[in-house]
DNA sequence: TAGACGTGGTA
DNA sequence: TTACCAAGTCT
């Protein structure tokens, strides 16, 4: 069946208009105070919906506030050091987010003379601006009447109409956006969709949904069922793979720590990190003849000081933390500096090598 | 299409 | 502890 006759199929004798209007009627009084809904400004919009993707919005609030205090305009985080971006983002994950939006406020400002564009074609060109941030910043800011899909919105339509398409699949994705652009509100999209999103959040969880207190409840197929605790489906993902490394906690003779800038491209790209011996390639008797070779320095390995296990979505790190001291030689890697222990405060590190920051001692 | 890409909360 | 998740995008 094509996916427009899948829509019109599902749609047939469903009462849009009720759940338009009670939907609605339920976020505008029970919408939770959030620090980017004080305004409708396309440039706030646009940070927070960046910071929302993939996480959590308790975790996404202090630092919306310290961003938007820190660079308060496009202007702003355009001409900031990307080093100063990446910091505020310290935490957040998924850093290629914060280099991407500010590669796109460069584009703004430099060819909208720093107006967030209202229209797709130009604001779906933007960097790290994809279907779903496209249609909140069009709908939220600008109260067009554009879908914006995420996992809030697939989880409450899969259960009101009863979809059960793998919501793990594009082609799910793009039904659901069909769907939406027929039920959406001409007269306020953007209640339609950040109610859909809050119901989501705050009524039509994952586990345990409070249906009892869920304003369209009487247009839910799947609680007329009985069937809400089975969707929606979503297909598993896999396991992570695990990866051991050896982390050096390497002073010199003035009591500087070893750092390295990783790539600027994949994982934890930009950010700053202890030295890590991948284990599964180097043999551990033969790091420090590796380590010459990399680094240029002869090092004097001593004890193992801490063990830092980091669980990332795809994979697994196990770092043994080991310190050691340089005996000679001089450091010769482009993207590596030995820096004092105030310094290291302005470098942005992720959450796997800030704990290894407890090991750094003040006396 | 499926895998890369972070982190912290919760059952 | 394991597993899943939370306002996705890019390749």
């Amino acid at each position: 069946m094509k996916q427009q006759e899948r829509v019109s199929y599902i749609l047939e004798k469903f009462n849009a208009e009720a759940f338009r209007a009670h939907l609605i009627d339920w976020f505008k009084k029970e919408q939770r105070i959030l620090p980017w809904r004080e305004n409708q400004d396309p440039y706030r919009v646009w940070v927070s919906e960046i910071m929302l993707q993939q996480t959590r919005v308790d975790t996404v609030i202090p630092y919306f506030n310290h961003f938007m205090e820190q660079f308060p305009t496009p202007e702003a985080l355009a001409s900031a050091p990307e080093q100063d971006v990446l910091k505020a983002w310290e935490g957040l994950g998924y850093y290629s987010r914060a280099r991407n939006l500010q590669n796109a406020v460069r584009e703004v400002v430099e060819h909208y003379e720093g107006k967030v564009p209202d229209n797709k074609e130009q604001l779906g060109d933007l960097k790290g601006v994809g279907p779903y941030t496209k249609g909140a910043i069009l709908s939220i800011a600008y109260d067009q009447a554009e879908p914006a899909v995420d996992g809030n919105v697939m989880r409450v339509l899969s259960r009101i109409l009863l979809v059960e398409e793998d919501i793990a699949k594009a082609s799910t994705k793009t039904l659901f956006e069909s769907l939406v652009r027929e039920l959406i509100s001409k007269e306020d999209p953007s209640a339609f969709n950040q109610g859909l999103m809050e119901l989501g959040a705050i009524i039509c969880t994952p586990k345990s949904p409070s249906c009892m207190l869920c304003p369209v409840q009487d247009e839910c197929r799947a609680f007329s069922e009985g069937k809400e605790g089975e969707l929606p489906i979503k297909s598993k993902k896999k396991k992570q793979k695990k990866q051991p490394f050896v982390a050096l906690f390497i002073e010199n003779e003035k009591g500087e720590v070893l750092v390295e800038q990783r790539p600027s491209n994949g994982l934890l790209a930009s950010l700053w990190q202890y030295p890590m011996v991948p284990i599964s390639e180097i043999a551990e008797s033969d790091i420090p003849d590796w380590f010459r070779g990399e680094y240029g320095i002869t090092i004097d390995i001593d004890s193992t000081i801490d063990h830092v296990h980091h669980v990332f979505s795809h994979l697994i790190w196990d770092m043994s933390v080991k310190r050691a001291q340089v005996r000679k030689g001089t450091l010769d890697r482009e993207n590596a500096r030995f820096v004092s222990k105030e310094q290291i405060q302005k470098y942005p590190f992720p959450v796997s090598h800030q704990k290894i920051h407890k090991h750094l001692s003040f006396n």
